[in-house]
DNA sequence: TCACTATATTACAATTTAACGATTTATTGG
DNA sequence: CCAATAAATCGTTAAATTGTAATATAGTGA
């Protein structure tokens, strides 16, 4: 019961169902997420996590970045269900279909590297 | 994206789980859920606005009782999936397979009409 | 080791949710 | 109309959720 309202619950908030629809274009890094939503970088850490513990959302390591994806749906049955019928839901909708036209435009190395003074400085 | 997460939203919650995983066995009135979950008559009520305007639920009005019973799914997409899912979904879950054993005995008959003192005495 | 940086975690305010008792509404029968 | 009753709504309270800023953690390269 518990692991199906879990699942429930990550896809009852608008914002992490956004990021759902985004990592099944592609995997994305926390402050792409950031970017792309418009949030804290905390708000996104810990949506993600909650998709992540809902078992939709997976993520690995490369050095510093955490690249998040959808997950195959290997943890939850009600997880694999959703992922699969998310693939085709919601692709008519507005707020999505935004998100996903500006996506191209959202990459790490013209966010996380140009906050700081000294990466600002370091690409001119 | 409203009407998505409004039926994720609904069945967030186990209470309302148990519910709909009650109705996909018969129809039942306010009271006889309210005898099920052991809850109080308002928040079984209001339980059961919530699953109707997720499309989860519907009821038909027969003198002072309202039946509910799940939804066709004709007024969402979304409910109509999860009314599907459910059918097979936690079926052998603890919880429910514990109210589905009782429901035999939850009857309106041996609840509503025997909490006044006039009924009471009307029955003997 | 040190400075830097992407992410995670913590602490807290604002909002939402869930539960209940009390009240209101709607329907029935006398 | 009146009394009875099933269900809906209202008001309140406690708990959970959301979002943020601040801080901690972990990985990188000099």
């Amino acid at each position: 019961m518990k692991a199906f309202t879990k699942v429930m619950k990550a896809l009852s908030d608008p914002t992490r169902v956004k990021i759902a629809k985004m990592l099944q274009r592609r995997k994305m890094c926390v402050c792409e997420i950031q970017e792309a939503l418009g949030i804290a970088q905390s708000t996104a850490s810990k949506h993600l996590k909650i998709l992540e513990e809902a078992g939709l959302a997976t993520y690995k390591k490369d050095g510093l970045w955490v690249n998040y994806t959808l997950a195959d749906g290997s943890d939850s049955p009600y997880a694999a269900s959703m992922i699969g019928n998310l693939r085709h839901w919601l692709e008519d909708d507005p707020e999505v279909g935004e998100l996903v036209r500006r996506l191209p435009e959202i990459r790490r190395e013209d966010i996380c590297c140009t906050r700081t003074p000294r990466a600002r400085q370091a690409r001119g």
